[in-house]
DNA sequence: CAGCATCCGCTTTGATACTG
DNA sequence: CAGTATCAAAGCGGATGCTG
């Protein structure tokens, strides 16, 4: 990308960020890291191969990521993310979060992929008390199932189901959604399917932020 | 922009917000709003006049920002945010945040302007207890003195200096963002030139972020 | 198959000039 | 002041081919 050129923070993040798929790279590998080439293009539907070849490069010379060859029997090149690469979840949340409020239209000709719902989901939740004992909050919904951990590491996705949990939420992915970034109450959520099983309280861990 | 066509509440965000430019207009319109044409373009020294206008339109339409006559005598076209809008403000924080740690190298061809450094400055700024009488700080660079004040609304900047003032900071702006961004200590920065008046005991009103 | 590189048609951008 | 008009250059998306 072409710099800005601006002594402002934010167009100088924005030199790094700023290309089209780039964040999105990022929200991959915040769910995936370290994986394959494949495996990012399996999770980024439309991109051309060339381009990700290209924004790996960039990401990788900024910094960003790291490549190495995974050791025999895999033989595979795992791409996987640096603390700086890492430090770019809170701008994919608060994207997240705006964009679950303002501009979540489910349109039945694109493309899904069952990890993007509890990534957005985890964004969304906020640890109020990280040094209070682990939670675990279970995602079930008709695309699949995910757990999501909040403990002093913070809030985490993981695709499928655990053990034990201490907050089961069924439903459908938008409504959960919808709830969680406080654009909906739960009355309404539940009224629109959304169920809690296990203890309700779980939910006060959290900062779930209510509609202004 | 082209939709990226994925079912993810970050992808439905950067539909709206990815183009080259978008973030920054919004960037200049949380300073500005309600402003001008011409004030835009001053602020954002590189875009082309065909841009803006393509972009101005886009966040119209997308319902980020509205267009109203001002009226006499001052018959200009203002641009103000509407909710949807301003609610973009935490997104363009974490990548000053994430731009200050991580991607904030002073090059002297740069382009630069005053509102950018209070912008980046109450960005890095979150208030602890909104609850609380409100306080003003007061920041003074070489390139000029803006305003933060952190009430019940929030926090937000001004240009210009206030009659009053709960602490001062004094510096150049480099070494106040690293220091509001925890990227250097409270320490470091008084080596390197930042100066503390009044009461130092404001600083713990805020969030300032710790290095990892 | 993983990880690209190349080519090509199309769109977007940037720089400048111009207008009501 | 608030935009259009024009056009060259860069970037993007899609297809294909190459190499270990």
């Amino acid at each position: 990308m072409k710099s800005y050129h601006q002594t402002c923070t934010a167009a100088k993040a924005l030199d790094v960020l700023g290309d089209r798929w780039t964040l999105l790279i990022l929200r991959e590998l915040i769910m995936q890291s370290p994986c394959r080439y494949t495996d990012l293009a399996n999770g980024l539907p439309g991109i051309a191969s060339n381009l990700l070849s290209d924004r790996l490069r960039a990401l990788e010379h900024a910094g960003l990521i790291k490549r190495e060859a995974a050791p025999p029997p895999v033989a595979a090149t795992l791409f996987h993310l640096t603390e700086k690469g890492a430090a770019t979840e809170p701008i994919l949340a608060e994207l997240a979060v705006w964009g679950t409020r303002y501009a979540f239209e489910v349109d039945p000709e694109d493309e899904f992929r069952e990890h993007w719902f509890p990534f957005a989901a985890s964004v969304l939740l906020r640890d109020r008390d990280p040094g209070a004992p682990p939670v675990i909050v279970q995602l079930v919904t008709p695309v699949g199932s995910s757990t999501i951990t909040a403990d002093s590491n913070g809030v985490h996705p993981r695709m499928g189901t655990a053990e034990s949990s201490d907050l089961t939420i069924g439903g459908a992915p938008p409504v959960i959604l919808r709830f969680l970034s406080g654009v909906i109450t739960l009355a309404t959520a539940q009224a629109e399917g959304m169920t809690l099983d296990g203890d309700p309280a779980v939910l006060d861990r959290f900062q779930v932020t209510t509609t202004p």
